[in-house]
DNA sequence: TTTGAAATTGAACCCGGTACGCTTTATGCT
DNA sequence: AGCATAAAGCGTACCGGGTTCAATTTCAAA
């Protein structure tokens, strides 16, 4: 397989255009930038720009893709799916720590920024929503695999959120992902066992 | 206060819109129709369309906004949050049949049809979350009272497009209501007693 | 009946995104 | 080395959702 100069090339451009515009939205925010600023300023047409980001969201939105069904469907063997999600969130919010921070940092607070970018991030884990039920689905119609995919993704999104909001509070980074690890495990401590301790009806 | 020749206009005004708006829709899918071409056929400019609906979207989605949070802040005494909740959507799916069939029925299939109408459902439910999230919330910053809520608007959301698929593919209401009534059940006993059950680590 | 605020309008405009046809440039083949 | 080809990039015009603004109509209150 040679080299490729040109696969270099593009994936050059491909980076040059998110970091230029990421750094745009962080200097003036993403709703007060064009798409036209952006190309421009990475010195690429907007026809371009819309060949490798398919919107002006995915700019931002694309670098942080997860897929939790894979984590279900690769999971070690022995291990229920609530637990591999469990250990594989852990393990993100204990080595939050070794993250590069400036780049997370400004993603962070661009999105957290815009309503715009909050929506396209509730969006992408409602797609995520279906690749997991379709995952847990033990049988075809499984409306208990429906059910629980849906309440993980709007917890992992919840506790994404708490995460977010400290980071662009100012916490720093290690702070965030110890507290984050807790968190975690309330959360899926309640998935497992449920709300009846804390909000059903006492019986 | 008088009968308002106005007022009456105005709401009149509204509903034409709406009603045109609706039926395009559903002639010819809500991505094949333009605003211009709704305000036309409604007989009114583009400006006031927009001055009586906000976005496209709000032409159908107005009309169905539902509030899980007043649901559970005015809950009878006595009752538990999940226990308002889980009666309200029973009396529901039980009342479905009552329910002007065609209209919905329109709507519904105008909103299954449209990957935008979809997206702007979860953002209504999204949006409901934090409302709902205040009025669980027992201290501030309560992460429980977050869980819950998060996971509660994910099972109505996941409950309403089982209920809109079976409407959209020819179910008869009252047959899609009392499925509804057990799925109501068995998602409210997953949200109060978890999924260990189902889907944890034995132990 | 005058007066003022609210409703409505047309037209121009902004921005995200697409279609099309054209130039440039790397690459694989001879 | 030279050439054909396909990929990458470009300019422009266009579309549809949504806003702005100044001008006009219409109800209602004094």
């Amino acid at each position: 397989m040679m080299a490729g100069l040109r696969e270099r090339k593009k994936e050059q451009t491909r980076r040059r255009i998110a970091e230029t515009a990421l750094r745009l939205f962080a200097e003036r925010g993403y709703d007060e930038v064009t798409v036209n600023e952006v190309a421009e300023a990475a010195g690429v047409a907007k026809v371009t720009l819309f060949a490798y980001f398919a919107t002006k969201e995915c700019l931002v939105l694309d670098e942080v893709k997860e897929d939790m069904a894979r984590i279900v469907t690769e999971r070690a063997p022995g291990l229920s799916p609530l637990g591999a999600l469990r250990a594989h969130y852990r393990a993100f919010a204990e080595g939050a720590g070794e993250i590069d921070a400036d780049s997370l940092l400004a993603r962070v607070r661009v999105i957290s920024g815009s309503p715009a970018l909050l929506a396209g991030v509730h969006q992408a884990h409602a797609g995520q929503r279906y690749e997991l039920a379709a995952a847990l689905e033990r049988e075809p119609g499984d409306l208990t695999a429906h059910l629980l995919a849906a309440q993980i993704t709007a917890v992992i999104t919840t506790l994404q959120e708490q995460f977010f909001h400290r980071l662009a509070c100012g916490a720093p980074l290690a702070e965030a992902g110890w507290r984050l690890a807790g968190e975690v495990d309330v959360a899926f401590d309640l998935l497992e066992h449920g709300f009846a301790a804390s909000y059903g009806d006492k019986s």
